[in-house]
DNA sequence: ACCTTCTTGACAACACCATTGTCAGGGTTC
DNA sequence: GAACCCTGACAATGGTGTTGTCAAGAAGGT
């Protein structure tokens, strides 16, 4: 195993607009969340936002939240919070639990976020 | 010590019109957080809504995370189904945690949910 | 009996929020 | 030089939280 395997995840590489494709979302919105304080990308050295592969999963979080179940910024701010007080992935919980039979089911209906791409508009120029 | 002492605080004791003006909150208020299964108060035989002391703190957390923190009723439902799954009153870490020095200060500075009432119009009607 | 408070259901007003979109002026990259 | 990025601002749209009211009926206390 190469050594550079373990931090590929928080590696940024996407520029806003890959980025905004990966989530299906405007890259205004993006910028929005980063106002919130709920992401932080990384800059190049001339101010350029970068997108992790872990930002990218913790937008995909956002978005399920927001459209999915209808939580508003404040309350996302909050969840991601509890996780780091708590050191814990709790949303986690919520999904894919060990609630013997019913997480399976749980996990299949509720379209759990998996970085998957969707086709929208690039940009906002 | 008597047998009734530790269920005290589940005991159904106030009706609604009281239960707002201890949260000061409309009676209307109090009815769509029971319709969005966010509380559930006790019925008499005759169907009339009975809030206990639980349910009281229930309400007060509830009009504590949306009025000063900004969260909506869909945050908060996530929020207690997350207690539920953890089995841990998880939103109390967020205030009084063990983080040293800085408890104090923050449960201080946060206006902790303490169940107090405050003047209110009484009714619907 | 009377009057108050409770019940459900509906409708509305008001302010705020999430998201997308656009425009401007200027920097970066290829 | 064209396409993309930056910040900051403004706006439209649709949704939400809260309070408030109206109606018709049941329950409770004095």
């Amino acid at each position: 195993m190469s050594e550079a395997h373990l931090k590929k995840d928080t590696r940024p590489v996407y520029v806003i607009s890959v980025a905004a494709t990966l989530v299906a979302a405007h890259p205004r919105t993006l910028r929005i969340y980063e106002d919130e304080g709920l992401i932080c990308p990384a800059r190049t050295p001339t101010n350029i936002r970068l997108y992790s592969d872990e930002d990218i999963r913790r937008i995909t979080w956002i978005r399920h939240l927001t459209r999915e179940r209808g939580v508003n910024l404040a309350g996302i701010r909050l969840l991601f919070e509890l996780e780091e007080r708590l050191g814990a992935r709790i949303l986690e919980a919520l999904y894919a639990e060990g609630t013997r039979d019913r997480a399976a089911k749980q996990a299949a209906a509720a379209a759990v976020p998996t970085t998957e791409g969707a086709g929208a508009d690039p940009d906002d120029r």
